[in-house]
DNA sequence: AAATAAAAATACATATGTGTCAGTTTTTGC
DNA sequence: GCAAAAACTGACACATATGTATTTTTATTT
């Protein structure tokens, strides 16, 4: 494949993500995606095969950029606590978002039958985050800032309430206090409290 | 109306209450529910609108259900914390149950560009619910049951993570151990050790 | 610049859903 | 038992989406 082709490509994911953001997942067709890139529908069938196709390369870049955003903020020598609390901060951050945020689409995509039941990336995205943060726990007990005795149940706990706020977020709208006081919360259960 | 066409009404109400149950919400059509009930198209359009019409009533009815549950399951002197018990085991089976459920419906219809703006049920229902809930904290902490500071920052903490287990529920499935384990975890922040 | 290859656009065939309405059947009241 | 009303049906007109096939445009090669 030519690198021009890649390009377009490329190009399409992007313009693409900002039809997911405005309008979720399932209302996107196909037509919709070739209007904001100003191909015609023929066109984009040569490239992808599907707006759930589609989605999923927008996940991958999101991935990739938060990725990204993780690596460039977290210093060498961070404490567990700093990387736990960016990472809480990262999350509040996307959750208080009113719009540029695929949240609304991920779930609608979540629950798409469309959805290949292979490819489930959001289900292998939270069992990485929680094995991380189950890490990050871990280190933070054995260097003694944080207290606690069931890591993983400690982790999921904190993913549980990440969920919760966030679909609470997009359903009824959550205040910058209440999400600050879910992550003092958190914070508070491993022994950290914030000012 | 008629008494008949009451009667049929509710007919339609339960019959689609499966349909929904089988399909979610964004996929279920007109179609589905005059198959499922044995109607016309026509016969259908004469007692509701849209699918979105129906869900809704579907919604009123389920609401009623849950209430004679919980009413003829409390006992008049039972203690805050039997009460607080018994709701979260009877979110428990709701969310460990793999049919018969509108969860996924429901998210569905939360997400969905049809839900009338004006009649947002689930943000009712769940204020309702953090009410109640902080309510009884409150009782308990008067009682001398409970340990607690800050009974609206609790009870919204327990819906979040209701909510986080029921969407990872879901989406990813949770074991009745890890269900328990937040059980513990929020009677265990009131103060009260589960045996 | 002509021939060829690649890319893109348009038109078509198919499928599925909606809402309505003319006609039919069933129920009801006398 | 029959006329009027109510309930119901199936087909129609319309709208929108999909995936493909043909035509047109653009780019590349010699």
């Amino acid at each position: 494949m030519s690198d021009k082709s890649e390009q377009k490509k490329k190009y399409i994911i992007e313009t693409a993500r900002e039809v997911f953001m405005e309008k979720g997942f399932k209302t996107v067709t196909m037509k919709d995606i070739v209007e904001r890139c100003n191909i015609s529908r023929g066109g984009l069938y040569l490239y992808y095969e599907s707006t759930a196709q589609i989605f999923l390369e927008v996940l991958k870049l999101e991935s990739q950029e938060a990725d990204d955003v993780f690596s460039g903020n977290i210093s060498e020598d961070a404490t567990a606590a700093e990387i736990l609390l960016f990472f809480l901060n990262e999350q509040k951050k996307e959750l208080l978002r009113k719009s540029n945020t695929l949240t609304k689409a991920i779930y609608e995509f979540y629950f798409s039958e469309e959805r290949p039941k292979k490819t489930n990336v959001i289900k292998r995205q939270f069992d990485e985050g929680v094995k991380i943060v189950e890490n990050l726990i871990r280190v933070g007990v054995e260097n003694g800032e944080f207290v606690c005795d069931d890591y993983k149940g400690t982790a999921r706990n904190i993913f549980y309430v990440l969920e919760g706020l966030k679909i609470t977020a997009q359903t009824m709208g959550v205040t910058a206090a209440m999400v600050d006081a879910e992550i003092a919360y958190i914070m508070q259960n491993l022994g950290i409290e914030l000012a």
